[in-house]
DNA sequence: ACCTGAACACCGTTCAAGT
DNA sequence: ACCTGAACACCGTTCAAGT
């Protein structure tokens, strides 16, 4: 016995998180196993398939935390486990695009769906892991694309009027208004990852409890009509 | 002169929605137009930015209704837009992810995000836009993974014991306690993609009204404090 | 059970060259 | 300005065959 199915899981994971979804090739998998393509297809009949169990084994740790101390941590907490969620999506390059993607596949029976809907509500759960997966795909791309930007921009200076929408990544301040504010500073652009007026995480926790006030004013509404 | 950036956005748009995100290459766009792969180039320094213009074509008619015409549609409804954003995105195969992705290069600059943020302030837009690209997102996976598996299922009966997860398409109901209960009747599954269990557009108007009440009970806390 | 080797029908992008 | 033709370094998947 030479290769089990975990260990091609494992390998398909390792390659994403190094290379990322575009470069999480079949064939790159493969190799990283010291293996020939084909083989990977005595393991799983597909590459949709391997993504799905990739999706499965990002969010294993994630789940209603049942701790009955008093305390931090209470059992059950819906915005801790959306947190939580989220950091195991980000915590993989390309995470949250794969445990979205899969996930949707199983729209209403995937267990955290389910154990938000315990928590929540069925509406509620939805709610909130849709947002969560929108807020986490949005920060991932963003931050990929601000880093790539980073390395970029110091050559991507003056090139032109761009007769339409220039291309994303090489632009930070796409309006062509403010172009000409930014624009050509000597010093290196450092500050285009972190960029203060977008914290992707404070941001996530605001919406987060925006949803949960809704949750809470519907049940006040509730207990109201009673 | 013969193909504009136009005519090359329109073709795009053309291949996309006839043949899905996957198939949206950049040879099949260049034989839409009867035209080498590489002529492509002259228009469009990558693919990624092509996907960008594209995106921008499909969301160019959702915006703020500034009709002040008394009744319906009242000027600047933050539902209104949601609604109109979704539609956009649904409209087109493949439509949420190519403008959610395009989205989250711009985020916090972009278009739609700026109107809803004159409507409901930066964190209830921001939430407000992830959300829909999430549920959008997931609704068009979704949907996607039931046509094919409603082609597919006459087949896909008993294939022995996955090892592993099953391969998401195969199997509509993936928990395996209910396996037993559905699988096996002779009469065609007719009602996969239907599945009124799960409303789709409803579940969407229910989460968005929750996100407008934690906004609304936001707004009267504020009004309390002050 | 797990893998090799070869093949098939594809990709995005570049570049010299044409009109 | 817009396009061709050829090339480069890749894809996912299948299939007969090996051990």
């Amino acid at each position: 016995m030479r290769n089990s199915l975990a260990d091609v899981v494992a390998a398909a994971l390792r390659v994403l998180d190094e290379q990322g979804l575009e470069n999480c090739s079949m064939r790159r998998v493969a190799a990283a196993l010291d293996v020939q393509p084909s083989a990977l297809y005595h393991h799983v009949p597909n590459k949709q398939t391997l993504l799905a169990l990739m999706a499965d084994e990002i969010v294993l740790g994630v789940g209603p935390r049942v701790t009955t101390v008093s305390g931090a941590g209470t059992a059950g907490d819906p915005r801790r486990l959306c947190i939580d969620l989220r950091e195991a999506m980000l915590a993989v390059r390309d995470g949250a695009d794969v445990v979205a993607t899969a996930t949707a596949f199983r729209l209403g029976r995937s267990r955290i769906e389910n154990s938000l809907a315990q928590l929540v509500g069925s509406d509620g759960a939805r709610t909130l892991l849709l947002y969560t997966f929108g807020h986490a795909q949005s920060t991932q791309t963003h931050r990929q694309a601000a880093a790539l930007g980073a390395l970029v921009d110091a050559g991507a200076a003056v090139a032109g009027p761009p007769a339409a929408a220039p291309p994303a990544a090489a632009s930070p301040a796409a309006d062509p208004a403010a172009g000409a504010i930014t624009a050509r500073a000597d010093r290196p652009a450092v500050d285009l990852t972190v960029d203060p007026a977008v914290d992707l995480d404070a941001s996530f926790g605001r919406g987060l409890d925006l949803i949960l006030a809704g949750l809470a004013a519907r049940e006040a509404a509730e207990f109201v009509t009673q």
